[in-house]
RNA sequence: GCGCAGGUGGCAGAGCGGUCAAUUGCACCAGACUGUAAAUCUGGCGCCCCACGGGCUACGAAGGUUCGAAUCCUUCCCUGCGCA
């Protein structure tokens, strides 16, 4: 079976990925998917750095505010919906570029991951989160003794999904490697932009200045408003939680602005140890060595086809 | 100049005779990641080594007391506050 090609790019926050996706998609008839966790919800615009639409230089792109900040967003929707959208851009013979920060729902797209059907419970998770973490480990080491030998028995968002889905279905949590593979649906070159670390440090500074001057606080003021919770806010992280603690009167404006820069550096690093990680990933520092690399992957294409005919 | 408080690892800040290379937080480095992933969590963090163990240098400086000091005493240097 042919696979169909597709890029990706990805690169750790404020390290360019949508300019390049744009540039990519100019030169090469493609079209964004994005992949960002935040950037999924409408009207978390400018504390996700969402792209603009003069940004967007007529290239179209997907999957940017397709979901209602009051709803939660997961991975297994996220691969959903790119699938769809990918499908309906190579249907228009056009290609497809993945752009964005979230590996975790990169990683589930491109190779496929599927992850136990078993929905979020609130109730059942409200209930565990009262719990300690300790019980909750106990708990998991009677009920899956297996997936309590691998879990981090002090990280209670793993312990609590995995006893949900124990309790839910019956069974134990489905094995890593069955679904952690690293063949791919698609034929797909990974590009990964990398930074020096000084230069990505100014980069996050200078764009939160740039996002405070774009109303980023009245922003957050308004999805407040607009009935999110301030601890939904505080879950969305990095901007939505800072600015939130400085609305809310717990931080001063100085501290959560620091702070935010700080921990965009953070975030930074986080992403890096994911993308690390995937050994297919072609690391560039030139939007010139991302065109290149795009142009000879699309040609390769074409000499197979060549080749098969 | 006098009085009081204080000088501890990159910073903040515990310790106040032994179990202290020194609690903790931050920063820094590395890592994990099974439907919240911008979330959540873990490890390391004086120097050196044949590293579950050992050696060296360390708590402003110099002396001293003691079997033993970051911890007590003396002098000196510096900082903050109060009085001049």
């Amino acid at each position: 079976m042919k696979r169909n090609k597709i890029v990706v790019i990805v690169g750790p926050t404020s390290s360019g990925k949508s300019d390049l996706a744009v540039l990519v998609a100019k030169r090469f008839r493609g079209e964004v998917v994005s992949a960002d966790s935040r950037q999924v919800y409408k009207g978390m615009d400018i504390g996700s750095g969402k792209i603009t639409r003069k940004e967007m230089k007529g290239v179209r792109h997907h999957l940017l505010g397709v979901a209602s900040p009051k709803s939660t967003f997961t991975v297994v929707k996220y691969k959903k919906l790119a699938e769809k959208a990918i499908a309906d851009i190579l249907k228009r013979k056009r290609l497809p570029i993945i752009c964005g920060g979230t590996g975790f729902y990169i990683d589930s797209l491109l190779y496929d991951w599927h992850m136990p059907k078993v929905a979020a419970n609130k109730s059942l998770r409200d209930r565990l989160n009262r719990k300690s973490g300790i019980e909750l480990f106990k708990m998991l080491s009677g009920l899956d003794p297996e997936r309590a030998k691998n879990i981090d028995r002090h990280n209670k968002v793993r312990l609590v999904r995995a006893l949900e889905i124990v309790i839910t279905t019956g069974a134990p949590v489905p094995k890593t490697e069955l679904f952690n593979k690293k063949e791919s649906l698609y034929e797909f070159l990974k590009i990964g932009i990398k930074v020096q670390d000084k230069v990505l440090k100014e980069k996050i500074k200078i764009r939160l200045g740039k996002r405070l001057k774009e109303g980023l606080i009245k922003e957050v003021e308004k999805l407040h408003r607009q009935g999110l919770s301030w601890n939904k806010l505080d879950n969305f992280g990095l901007e939505y939680r800072y600015i939130s603690r400085y609305l809310r009167g717990l931080v001063t404006k100085e501290d959560a602005i620091s702070t935010i820069e700080k921990e965009n550096w953070h975030y930074a690093k986080r992403q890096m140890t994911w993308f690390r990680r995937d050994k297919n990933t072609i690391w560039i520092n030139s939007p010139e060595k991302a065109k290149s690399l795009v142009k000879l992957f699309v040609r390769r294409h074409d000499v197979e086809s060549n080749t098969l005919n």
